[in-house]
DNA sequence: ATGACCAATTGA
DNA sequence: CAATTGGTCATG
């Protein structure tokens, strides 16, 4: 170097050493509560938990809990939430002050932190990724603006939307009376479900207290967002990804400062800080966009139930469909349950199953479903849903259709190829000579993958009908009343003005066949969803084996007696919900090291390692009752593990599909 | 993560 | 003998 460029860069040291130095001697300590207790943003398991720092006078007013903070941590910068002042602290050493108040806000909630460290502790991760979920990145500009405050609210009118469900007016009256009730509500055919949420939401908020409203994706906002948008004009806000940071910062910053206390949002609002939380609403909870994809991969039902025990809140799960999950709250007695009377449900839904081997007419479509559609646009629109082509079949058994099951494990069994024996996807076991535990049958068949050529198909059959087609990319959200064809793969149905004349489901079979232990849920899941539309005393129809439970449930509108059937066999089967897994994955070596290192609860199984992806995978299943104790032992491994410095492991409790 | 420290291992 | 590597510990 240098020496004139050395003696520069010795200048511009001693300067940078000296303005430190009259920094560090600038502060002195607050003098009310001097201690603030901070949460660093470092994923590491072993570091997740409050760190105490000096709160120089300065920042005496702005360094509240909740605000944002950036401190010096094991010799870098990083940021950080206070959580916490205290006049005193338990450590021994000396404080670091706070370097800088990122800003006064306290955009993180006591509430907010309590639920994280309950989910972190549940999904065995850390707080930091938790928080990461909870509070959106800030936008400065957005800070400075006020949070204008709702209106007064409006006067209510008596609800209507509930009239015909039995208990609802005494869900509704206890909402009313400042209550925490807890139902497990099935909509029907003919149910303005956006505007019986609203309903609910409304009486709620009239009592003073707040509204958490989480459904599945962004159209479904749309919806309540409309129903909300003319029972209480101006008292709600949307909390979605899209709109840009700084409408999602506006709308987040007007829940935090309690200027709106009603939000809808998709799965990261279930962690907006409503103040005077009352009542927390879950629309169709099997819905798999409720699952974040995010670690430590929480689900939003779990989110929000834990919420409600937390707060004593109001709880409230809807959907048409029930997953054994909100089954299993109304078993143990405790939610209620929501329903429309058998006889009023026959009077709204006519349901038939049609096999799929009379194709006298076309090639994917049956005579009687034929019949249907054709006498259901002599009235109105027909929705015609058929699934998506392309999953991983699972096997099953030739002669009864019950999915094979691994001996060892009950896992799934596949094949990848033609002359190879299958195999269990979950424990890897070889399984030559299959016998079916059902009906002892030794046969196996691989249902065959459907192709997307449905809507020229019916063009074709029924020509001089629009043809309206909704999937995937274009996605068409609500159609009008006339007479129009509307073919629409599984989710993307849209809804009609009055309701369809007639619903179809094709290939359902396809839906059944996936090689998941949620296949049958899912399937009567998207069935029931695309049924709902039709309008009272319309025609649903559904192509494929009568006799198959999933199928009966459709023809009976029967979610709860299915998701009773689901809850029993899963119990039998030793899955969810009646046990709890958890897969962690990883190279081998690591795995191997992990299960030296875990020390698992009693009862514990460890099915694996399997290959997955470029990694491998172990599953672990426990009785629910030592779920617990399983979420505790992970997490002493993953803090075991990061302080050892040793290869990550992803941990996921509670997979959605394994 | 990052850095500090100690101890054991390796190389001249 | 010093240099290097590996494990453990603390981070306020």
């Amino acid at each position: 170097m240098l020496p004139g460029l050395r003696a520069a860069v010795d200048d511009a040291k001693a300067k940078a050493a000296a303005t430190r130095r009259r920094k560090a001697a600038a502060w002195q300590p607050a003098e009310t509560d001097p201690v603030a207790r901070v949460l660093v943003d470092i994923a590491l398991a072993h570091l997740d938990r409050p760190f105490d720092y000096a709160v120089p006078t300065a920042m005496a007013q702005s360094a509240v809990p909740g605000a944002r903070v950036k401190v010096r941590f094991a010799g870098q910068d990083v940021d950080g939430y206070v959580v916490e002042r205290a006049s005193t602290t338990d450590h021994t050493g000396a404080l670091q002050p706070l370097r800088r108040v990122v800003s006064p806000e306290p955009v993180l909630a006591p509430e907010i932190v309590e639920l994280s460290e309950v989910l972190a502790r549940r999904y065995a991760g850390a707080r930091s990724d938790v928080l990461r979920l909870a509070v959106p990145p800030r936008h400065a500009a957005t800070e400075k603006v006020d949070s204008p405050p709702a209106p007064a609210p409006p006067d209510l009118d008596a609800p209507t939307a509930w009239s015909a469900v039995e208990h609802a007016d005494a869900f509704l009256r206890r909402l009313g009376a400042g209550e925490a009730p807890r139902a497990v509500w099935s909509a029907a055919p003919g149910d303005d479900w956006p505007a019986m949420v609203a309903e609910a939401v409304a009486t709620t908020y009239a009592t003073g207290r707040g509204v958490l409203v989480c459904v599945p994706d962004r159209r479904d906002v749309a919806r309540v967002d409309a129903a909300l948008a003319h029972l209480l004009p101006g008292h709600h806000v949307c909390l979605t990804a899209d709109g840009g940071p700084a409408a999602r910062y506006r709308d987040f910053l007007a829940v935090c400062r309690g200027a709106r206390r009603i939000v809808v949002g998709t799965r990261s609002a279930a962690f907006a800080p409503v103040h005077d939380l009352g009542l927390v609403v879950i629309w169709d909870d099997g819905d798999d966009l409720h699952a974040e994809p995010r670690a430590p991969y929480p689900h939003t039902r779990e989110v929000l139930l834990l919420r409600a025990g937390q707060q004593g809140t109001a709880a409230l799960l809807g959907g048409v469909a029930r997953t054994p999950e909100a089954e299993q709250l109304v078993a143990s007695g405790w939610a209620h349950e929501l329903t429309v009377p058998r006889q009023v449900l026959r009077s709204r839904a006519r349901v038939e199953v049609v096999p799929a081997e009379d194709r006298s007419v076309g090639t994917r479509v049956p005579r009687a479903a034929y019949d249907a559609i054709r006498r259901g646009l002599a009235g109105g629109p027909v929705l015609v849903q058929t699934p998506r082509a392309g999953y991983a079949a699972s096997l099953a058994c030739d002669t009864c259709r019950a999915p094979a099951r691994c001996v060892v494990c009950t896992g799934p069994l596949v094949v990848d190829g033609p002359a190879v024996p299958p195999h269990c996807r979950w424990c890897g076991h070889v399984e030559p000579a299959w016998a079916c535990s059902t009906c002892g049958g030794h046969g196996l068949r691989a249902p065959v993958r459907g192709e997307a050529r449905t809507a020229e198909e019916l063009g074709r059959m029924f020509p001089g009908t629009t043809v309206r087609s909704s999937s995937g990319d274009r996605v068409v959200d609500r159609v009008s009343a006339s007479p129009d064809l509307v073919v629409a793969t599984v989710g993307a149905e849209p809804v009609a003005e009055e309701g369809y004349a007639a619903v179809v489901v094709l290939d359902t079979w396809l839906s059944l066949a996936r090689a998941d232990l949620r296949a049958a849920e899912e399937a009567l899941r998207r069935w029931f969803n695309a049924a709902v539309l039709v309008r009272p005393g319309g025609h649903v129809v559904a192509v494929g084996d009568p006799a198959h439970p999933a199928l009966q449930a459709l023809v009976r509108w029967d979610p709860a007696g299915f998701a009773r059937r689901e809850v029993h066999e899963r119990s039998q089967a030793h899955l969810p919900p009646a046990a709890r897994l958890a897969t962690v994955t990883g190279d081998l070596g690591a795995l191997d090291d992990v299960l030296h290192l875990l020390d698992l609860p009693d009862g514990a199984e460890v099915l694996g390692p399997v290959p997955a992806d470029d990694e491998h995978r172990v599953l672990l299943r426990v009785p629910r009752s030592s779920g617990e104790a399983l979420s505790r032992s992970l997490g002493d491994l993953q803090r075991v593990r990061s302080a050892r410095k040793l290869d990550p492991v992803r941990i996921q409790v509670d997979p959605l599909t394994i």
